[in-house]
DNA sequence: CTGGAGGAGACATCCAGAACC
DNA sequence: GTGGTTCTGGATGTCTCCTCC
């Protein structure tokens, strides 16, 4: 697809220079847009805008309206079949991981000053491969080039003191593969201190990335340390997420104890076992442990518009602080900071794989053993049996899983990038979708299974078009499901599942503060792989609105995806990353039993004149169902709503008939996107479902197929 | 407009039965 | 057959949020 879009950067650089500059200006100048949701309730994540263009809703390789409205990074790529109903945008990853030269993925305009300039660390750039054999490119790589970061008034700066490199906000600042929020920011190369591959133990802070580590890190050098006195003595902190006996109740990262992390009441639920199974006894904490909020700090806040807008200013704020200190740091991850203090015994502490910065030896970016062995002596004195130990195997597998070449690289694109399910010859695919209810499991319960497919089974994912005789690895996370841009999710993470009933190999790796599921996909396979090892383990609430630089609201914040990623390299040294996502995932108990679902709508569009009836697919309809059209200002008031007329006869618990509503407006002269959703009674509401209104003139073809439309307008 | 009371809903945990080893 | 573990569905106490007055 050739992109229209401009790119006006004056410098040449990488695209991962380019990618975190846009992604720095996505997050300055969209923010705004971004959390336009924000004034939505918590079921209220699509922005209500009239769409310049008719949009597919369910392309993953189709840029949605979510990137043009938010200059998003995101770019669209080479056309590839739309494979499967995806209603909610479910692969927002209509982007090219590799900009074309010369191209701007969005048609943001510049900021005003002030301005930063940064020097970005060169990834791919796709020019320079271009010029390049495969011989220079390593060393192209590491060419470094200028552009500036334009930021808003610095008015808007929250807190001037965070620029310090040492009071960086968000517990991901320094993770630079998991956000591009910050990585697309890091400053690599302008000083020893800076450089990706330095040595972990040089660091501004003074601290190393090993003592910043929970392993290393005692009461003194982390401030967020277990007192001597909480019962997590004994546990082996690991990765954030210390082991937590069933049953127990883990510390809070704020020192509240058993207080829990929700500030003031000591959190939901029943809290009432210490480590060993005793009753918790509130321990003071020490002056020094925690700046997490007082007991009445609590981060929790309601889903109401005020908040929101709240969130949304304190999101954009960290978010350039995180960007601002991201250029005055290095890439060292502090995983201690803000991270709860909890782990359970499934959970191993894949540590050593966070070590992404890996010395530059080459193209080979290994992680195996070997060269876990020779060149992190050190590193594995700590944390030997972690990584090196993490390939579990699983024996009744019969072949053995050949490491594919490494991917965790600081080349590969942090997980908050949208990529693109195809492109050229390979396409990333979902054959079988999952259930869209899934219970999530939490760490204080025993497993609740792998999820499921929704027509039995498991889901299945396939690569086409990859033909050579290499393994690769299949990437699995737990991303969001909202209108916002696909990214991990905050308050799930992908759990491993073993046992005899599970037959795809897996590991489990962690990335910044998600964690991977590593699965191999095999020649011999048709580079097919069965997703049934995957569950999905809820993490509270509490504990990470605590975390630092967490701006996610955990309450109602249930529906999930699996985001799958490939990372295939290419004989001339590029690497083409792939991502599918699935559709929503349901992860709540309540929500699975009583809230009503729409998985399908049988039209997308359709004139303003209104009056054909839409079959709608979903779960939990009643007969008493109402189906309500909403249309809202950008400012989050209702211009519009509306009740559809719901077909009572054809009421099913999975299908309902409904009849589109005629629109307040007969005369739009542009597609116009309204949301619409299913109410089984108060509170009981299916998320937003889009649908455009179409100008009365647009002929029937065209109404017919969106996607298509979409396809080319955007070619 | 503000604040309190009451109810509804969400969260996190517990319990129990089934299935499996 | 027994005991342990895991999976799964349901129940429930506590807390938060919303609505009403």
């Amino acid at each position: 697809m050739q992109d229209t879009f401009c790119l006006s950067v004056n410098s040449k650089f990488s695209f991962g220079a380019a990618a975190g500059k846009e992604r720095g200006l996505q997050l300055l100048t969209s923010l705004a847009a971004e959390m336009k949701s924000a004034e939505e309730d918590a079921y209220s994540y699509t922005p209500n805008v009239s769409l310049s263009l008719p949009l597919g809703m369910g392309n993953p390789c189709l840029a949605t309206q979510y990137h043009t409205l938010q200059s998003s990074p995101v770019i669209s790529v080479s056309s590839c079949h739309q494979t499967g109903y995806n209603l909610q945008n479910d692969n927002h990853a209509a982007s090219g991981y590799y900009l074309p030269h010369g191209l701007r993925p969005n048609g943001a305009p510049a900021l005003e000053s002030p301005r930063i300039e940064i020097t970005a660390y060169s990834q791919y750039p796709e020019d320079e491969v271009e010029e390049s054999n495969t011989d220079d490119h390593v060393i192209k790589r590491g060419v470094n080039s200028i552009v500036t970061l334009t930021l808003p008034n610095a008015d808007g700066y929250r807190d001037p003191s965070c620029l310090s490199p040492a009071s960086s906000i968000s517990s991901r600042s320094c993770n630079s593969e998991a956000s591009s929020y910050e990585s697309s920011f890091y400053n690599y190369d302008n000083s020893p201190q800076n450089s990706p591959w330095q040595s972990p133990c040089v660091s501004p802070r003074g601290s190393s990335s090993l003592l910043s580590c929970p392993h290393a890190s005692g009461p003194a050098t982390s401030p967020h340390h277990s007192p001597s006195t909480s019962p997590q003595i004994g546990a082996v902190a690991e990765e954030g997420w210390p082991a937590q006996p069933r049953g127990s109740r883990p510390n809070s990262p704020s020192c509240s104890g058993g207080g829990g992390g929700n500030g003031g009441g000591g959190g939901m639920g029943k809290r009432k076992y210490s480590f060993n199974g005793a009753p918790y006894r509130q321990t003071s904490c020490s002056p020094n442990q925690s700046p997490t909020p007082s007991p009445h700090g609590s981060p929790r806040v309601s889903v109401t518009d005020e908040n929101w807008l709240a969130n949304a200013n304190q999101y954009t704020n960290s978010a350039i602080v995180a960007a601002i200190n991201a250029l005055t740091t290095d890439g060292v991850v502090d995983m201690g900071e803000g991270i709860p203090i909890k782990t359970r015994k499934t959970m191993i502490d894949h540590s050593s794989s966070m070590s992404l910065k890996v010395e530059p030896g080459g193209e080979d970016l290994c992680l195996d053993e070997e060269l876990c062995h020779e060149d992190y002596p050190s590193r594995l004195a700590l944390k030997k049996e972690n990584y090196c130990g993490g390939f579990l195997d699983v024996p009744q597998h019969p072949y053995p899983w050949s490491k594919p070449k490494p991917y965790l690289s600081p080349s590969l694109p942090a997980l908050d990038w949208q990529l693109p399910s195809c492109s050229g010859p390979y396409s990333l695919q979902i054959e079988l979708q999952p259930k869209s209810h899934h219970r999530a499991h939490y760490e204080t319960e025993g497993s609740r299974g792998a999820v499921k497919a929704s027509s039995g089974g498991h889901p299945v994912v396939q690569l086409y078009g990859y033909m050579e005789s290499e393994p690769l690895t299949l990437q699995l996370f737990i991303g969001t499901a909202d209108d916002r841009l696909l990214r991990p999710h905050a308050f799930y993470q992908v759990h491993r599942i073993t046992g005899k009933t599970v037959s795809t190999a897996s590991h489990e790796v962690m990335q910044s503060n998600t964690k991977l599921l590593e699965i191999p996909l095999q020649p011999e396979n048709n580079m097919r792989a069965i997703i049934d090892c995957a569950g999905i383990l809820k993490l509270r609430n509490s504990d990470i609105e605590l975390r630092k630089g967490e701006t996610d609201i955990g309450r109602k914040n249930t529906r999930v995806r699996l985001v799958f990623r490939v990372h295939i390299n290419q004989p001339n040294g590029r690497t083409v990353s792939l991502q599918a996502s699935s559709n929503p995932i349901e992860c709540s108990q309540r929500s699975a039993q009583e809230l009503p679902l729409v998985e399908k709508q049988s039209v997308d569009s359709y004139p303003a004149s209104g009056g054909k009836m839409m079959l709608l697919s979903g779960l939990n309809f009643l007969p008493d169902s109402k189906v309500m059209f909403v249309e809202k200002a950008q400012d989050g008031h209702h211009l519009w709503e509306t009740e559809a007329k719901v077909d009572k006869d054809s009421v099913k618990s999975n299908s309902l008939v409904v009849e589109i509503p005629r629109y307040r407006n007969q005369r739009i002269s542009s597609p116009v996107q309204v949301n619409f959703y299913v109410c089984n009674g108060k509170r009981k509401r299916s998320q937003y479902q889009r649908f455009n209104y179409l100008p009365p003139n647009v002929n029937e073809i065209i109404r017919n197929d969106l996607s298509n439309i979409s396809v080319h307008t955007h070619a």
